[in-house]
DNA sequence: AGGCATGTTACAGG
DNA sequence: ACCTGTAACATGCC
């Protein structure tokens, strides 16, 4: 589920429902993640205060009342649960949904707060990550240090985008992939820019004109915002209808539809299939070149 | 059975 | 030191 519009909806849902909320408890279910964590680390959070969290990039930072920064990653599948006993519903920072957070093999950490209250970390495959560091040191740590801009932001523009690219001699597709060039952008969100924007993935970005490095730019931003707008992508179809998924997958254009007929109207293409550096890539050969 | 999956990174070779 | 491409991680679903 996430890349930068599902954790940006995921913070904002978190935010609601936990800021100011004391800690008393972290149980930790199964500590294999990416990296390994126990029950020694969360200790240090008992009895302090969840007081704000962000996102940078594809990260979580929950920022602690004693100094401490808490960073959650999600890999890909990493989600997190807010349960509130009290009305004895689920509700879920991404997904609502009731089946999905009872009983569940892949819960591997909860955050026990009050009124019964819990946040459960759950995460099938485990490529998603928890971490800790001081206030004053976690933008130094090493998942941090080499992030380029936030795609929202001024600082992504053209200007940027084109000297980046210069010198460089990739495709489009692993450039936009690359956290380092942008952050927060994964497999979906760069197919769907890429289809907007009338650019093959297999383009080289030393051939690309000035105008595609345009369309590129307002199209990511574009995509990301209406993306964040629509709630996310929830690319897993739930039979529960009730609560909240998101609603961008509803508006694919490409992203997991080879096969199907090219969303412009006046095509007759399929969509087409191919992998790049290991990703599956989407695009319409004919409306993008 | 084999291929594929929303991500990151260690490593190899240039 | 920088740039690029590949494989690996763990688990489930077609």
């Amino acid at each position: 589920m996430p890349e930068l519009p599902e954790v940006e909806v995921v913070k904002k849902s978190l935010t609601k429902k936990i800021q100011n909320l004391i800690i008393k408890k972290v149980k930790i279910h199964d500590g294999d993640l990416r990296y390994r964590i126990n029950e020694e680390q969360t200790k240090k959070l008992i009895g302090k205060k969840i007081k704000k969290i962000e996102r940078r990039s594809k990260f979580l930072i929950f920022k602690i009342s004693n100094k401490k920064v808490m960073l959650i990653h999600l890999g890909m599948t990493g989600k997190l649960y807010f349960i509130d006993r009290k009305n004895e519903k689920f509700k879920t920072s991404f997904y609502y949904n009731l089946n999905e957070a009872k009983d569940n093999k892949h819960n591997r950490v909860t955050f026990f707060l009050k009124n019964n209250q819990k946040l459960i970390y759950n995460d099938i495959r485990k490529f998603g990550f928890i971490k800790y560091f001081s206030f004053e040191k976690y933008k130094n740590n090493p998942h941090f240090r080499n992030l380029g801009p936030e795609p929202l932001e001024k600082y992504f523009n053209y200007k940027y985008l084109k000297d980046y690219i210069f010198g460089r001699n990739r495709t489009i597709k692993d450039l936009l992939m690359d956290q380092k060039c942008v952050s927060g952008l994964g497999n979906i969100y760069v197919n769907e820019i890429l289809f907007s924007s009338g650019v093959k993935p297999t383009r080289k970005v030393k051939k690309l004109e000035n105008f595609e490095i345009k369309s590129i730019v307002i199209n990511t931003k574009k995509i990301l915002k209406s993306a964040i707008k629509l709630g996310g992508s929830s690319i897993k179809d739930f039979s529960s209808g009730d609560g909240k998924k998101g609603e961008f997958q509803q508006h694919f254009n490409v992203y997991n539809q080879n096969g199907k007929k090219c969303s412009n109207i006046d095509c007759s293409y399929k969509v087409a299939r191919i992998v790049i550096s290991n990703r599956s890539s989407f695009f319409c050969k004919k409306c993008q070149k």
